[in-house]
DNA sequence: CTCCTACTCCTGC
DNA sequence: GCAGGAGTAGGAG
């Protein structure tokens, strides 16, 4: 089968591995900071989608890792145009489109990350037999960690195959709560 | 090429 | 149960 990088579910654009190298040059990124039930947040899209999303208290250091991953583009912040996206993400659950730049590899992963049910989990060696790489356990590991946005793109839906809670980004505890979330949330919608 | 990793399995305590 | 080692595949420099 060839590559291609449309998925049917959901809007999910990446950028080539060329296009990856140049860091988003001469790309327009407009970014602000808002609040969601997880914590502060930086969140910061183009034109094309979401291509950032990640928590923490410390707004300067949110800053520094979006001005590190995309290090050639444009950062334009306008926290009102971000505090709608935030809005319709966090509080109607809509899907939004998503932007982002990896390898081939982390975008299959990342696919595949995309196609976890909402308020479910799954394991990395599901995942990375879903992509057909049922030894590459690690490497889908690291690409799940590597990925730019949280959230949106539900690496916290990730657990051992022990159902032990390995690794996030954004802290095991933040893990713990975005799954608890989701669990009341769907709970939430069966009673209506 | 070398070193790293958000894994997993196996062993030995 | 926990600690340590090895296997493993892909990414970063």
């Amino acid at each position: 089968m060839k590559d291609n990088f449309e998925i049917d579910s959901s809007n999910f654009t990446a950028l080539s591995p060329k296009e990856y190298k140049e860091l988003g040059k001469d790309l327009e990124i407009v970014y602000g900071f808002g609040s969601t039930p997880f914590g502060k947040a930086l969140l910061a899209s183009t034109k094309r989608g979401v291509c950032f999303l990640a928590f923490d208290e410390d707004e300067e250091k949110l800053l520094f890792e979006l001005e590190k991953s995309w290090s050639n583009a444009l950062l334009i912040r306008d926290d009102v145009k971000i505090e709608k996206q935030f809005k319709s993400i966090f509080l109607d659950n809509k899907k939004v489109d998503i932007f982002v730049k990896g390898t081939n590899f982390q975008i299959n992963v990342w696919k595949a990350l995309l196609n976890i049910p909402d308020a479910s989990v799954t394991t990395y060696q599901d995942i990375a037999n879903s992509i057909d790489k049922p030894k590459a356990v690690r490497a889908v590991a690291t690409a799940i960690g590597s990925n730019n946005i949280a959230y949106l793109i539900p690496c916290h839906r990730v657990i051992g195959k022990s159902g032990a809670m390995s690794g996030y980004r954004w802290g095991i505890d933040r893990k713990k709560i975005l799954l608890a979330y989701e669990a009341m949330k769907d709970i939430d919608e069966k009673n209506r």
